[in-house]
This record gives C-alpha cells, sequence and structure tokens, in this order.
DNA sequence: TTCCAAGCGGAGTCTTCACTCCGAATAATA
DNA sequence: TATTATTCGGAGTGAAGACTCCGCTTGGAA
C-alpha cells in the first residue's frame, strides 16, 4: 500500500470516530471525508460502505477497550480492576453512539459471520473474566451475571448528561454490585 | 373540528407511537400515514413538521407516566412505590427510542418553551416526589439525588436486550440504590 | 335534502445523502 | 529524471424522504 493512502487512511478512521461519536448513524459521509481533509471518493475507496466505515471504526475502538481491560486483569487487586474497568468502558472513548447505532440495526443480512460481533465477543470476554476474578475474591455479588453487567455497561455508556451525574449513577450501579450484605 | 378529523389524530398519534417507537428519529412519516390508515397530507394537516408529530407523541407518553407516578405515590409503601414505579419506567411502553432520539438532538432553536421539556420536567417531579418520600421511609439510600435516579431510568429505559436480563439489571440497580450499610 | 367549509389523499417538488466515475496528481521504481 | 500504476478529488447520479398543493370528498348545520 503507497504511504499517502496508509495516511489517508488512518486520517479518515480518525475523522470517522469523530463525526460517528458525534452524531452516529446521522453523521454524514461528506463529512467525515471533510473533516479528513480528503475528497469522498477516497472515502469509499477504503471503505466501499458508510456500513463498512462504521463497522471499521466499531472494531478499532472495541478491539482498543478489549486490550485495556485484558491488561488490567493481570493487575493485582481482582476488585479493584473489575470496577475501574467498568468506570472506564462508561465514560471511554466517543464512538458509543455508532455502536449502539449499528447494534440496534437489524442482523447483517449478508450471513458472514461479522468482525465487529468478534470484537464485541472479545471485550464481553474481558468483561466477564474482570467479573468472575472479582467474584471469586469476593469482591462482586456472587449472583451477577456478564449479560446484566455488559448491559449495564452498555446502558450507561450511551446515557447523555452531565458527567458527574453519570459517575455517581456509576457508584450507584458499584453498589448495586457489590457483595450483598447476606453473602 | 369535525368528528373525522378528531379520530384522525388520534389514530395518526397511535401510529406514530408504534412507528417512532420501534424506529427511532429514522422511522418515516410515510409510514406513519400508511399505519394510521391515511394519506400523507393527513399526517401533516394535523402536525405540520415531523419533529412536531414527534413532539406530541413524547408528550402524550410522558404525560402518562407522569400521572401513572404520581397516582402510585399515593399509595401507601413508599419504598416499594419507588421501586415499582422505576420498574414500570423502565419496562414501559414503546416510544421509547423516539425519546431518546429528540432529547439528543441540539436544543430547538425557537427558543419556545418547550412543552416536551415541561412534560419531562413532570416526570422528573413525579420521581423525585417517590424518591424523597422513600428516602424518609428509610428504604431508598439518602445520598441518592433525583438527577441519578433519573438518569438510571433513561439509561436502562434505552437498553436493548432481552428483557429478563434487564430485569435482573433494574434488580441490581435498585439494590445500589438501597440504604448502605452504614446507615 | 342541500350546501359548503373543513378535511382528505396522494402525486409531485425539493433537499439530502450514499455511492460512482474518470481526468488530474503523485509515490515508488528503474 | 522518466515512467506508470496507484491514489486522489469532487462533480454527477439515483434513491429516499420531508413537505406542498390542489381537486375531490364529506360531516353536519340549515
Amino acid at each position: 500500500m503507497r504511504s499517502d493512502a496508509q495516511a489517508n487512511r488512518d486520517r479518515v478512521l480518525a475523522a470517522a470516530e469523530e463525526v460517528f461519536g458525534e452524531s452516529g448513524n446521522a453523521g454524514s459521509t461528506e463529512e467525515v471525508a471533510r473533516r479528513a481533509g480528503v475528497g469522498i471518493g477516497t472515502v469509499f475507496r477504503h471503505f466501499p460502505t458508510k456500513r463498512v466505515l462504521i463497522k471499521a471504526t466499531i472494531v478499532r475502538h472495541l478491539t482498543l477497550l478489549a486490550e485495556t481491560a485484558r491488561a488490567r486483569g493481570e493487575g493485582g487487586e481482582a476488585g479493584a480492576a473489575f470496577r475501574e474497568t467498568f468506570r472506564e468502558m462508561v465514560s471511554g472513548a466517543p464512538a458509543k453512539l455508532a455502536l449502539v447505532a449499528l447494534l440496534e440495526e437489524p442482523t447483517d443480512s449478508t450471513g458472514s459471520a461479522d468482525e465487529v460481533e468478534a470484537a464485541a465477543t472479545m471485550v464481553r470476554q474481558a468483561v466477564e473474566e474482570l467479573l468472575s476474578r472479582g467474584q471469586q475474591a469476593g469482591e462482586v455479588r456472587a449472583d451477577a451475571t456478564v449479560d446484566e453487567v455488559y448491559m449495564l455497561i452498555r446502558a450507561l455508556a450511551n446515557a447523555r448528561g452531565d458527567r458527574t451525574v453519570v459517575d455517581r449513577a456509576v457508584d450507584i450501579v458499584l453498589d448495586g454490585l457489590s457483595p450483598r450484605r447476606s453473602e
């Protein structure tokens, strides 16, 4: 791949993360091109479809999340690692909106096993790992499942509003995830 | 207003709640007309703009929510009333999506004080009432504010996924909202 | 029953946006 | 430096959807 092509590809992806992060699916390809400082043609050569572009953006974002989470899992304190990751995912990078937008779309009719699916699974597994370690350490309630935790993360990640309010809401949820009195 | 006009208005609103509830802002006016069994012209006579139609739908929905919540507030058990209303709002009627969609839009540039705003405030107040009564009864943690509770409700209301998972997630959050050990 | 203001339907307009196409520009190689 | 395969840019195309317009229909008062 020619060096200019590679550079442009990167700039487009970065611009896409910005645009779709702000406006979700409603962001236009033209806007992405404008912010990346390239022509529309260029965007469409690298990503033949808007959908593909969004997917690429999401995969990039999810992959990063999964890696961070996994890395943190290595560290010592199981409970703290779980909570930190939870917080981080909620307030994470932008691209949240695009994530929802896509996840809400009807499943891709091209039956092709999906890259996004795969990346999302990696995130889920990372969460699962952190969760079960936290539970084994007795720092997270035992009856919580990945499904619920993952859903809570997604729900909070898409919450609009004041950052401080979101943070306090997360605190409440984490309290809900702490071991029950009876345990 | 002629009786047929009134009937059509109602049918359009009902159809709109359905369509926007399913597809959010992406639902088309044409689809609303089709489901209501009327022509597009009719839809646009009653609601001169798509935005107006969505707002009307939301106001209708929110008003209903607020009334239900207020009614429940009258009842005896403060803690139970709070929790029940919380659950109800989360799993509430459809129209959730449209709600988000609009709330996420840049504030209406027509500086007009907004009906939606007003309706949302009523819901908020109802929640506040239930919350503070629950707190006074010692059944809800004292340091929770309406902001946080309201945000949690909205976040969960927009969560996608299995109903049972959502329900369990709500249980977790409600645990987080129960009084702290030290209290 | 008659009459007409109020209401209806839906073809047509206009705008937005995803996507195509091809001549101009350029990185990489000899 | 010369050559050329690759990449770029952005005008152009087609589709979708919000909104308008106007001839036809109809509820309901006289």
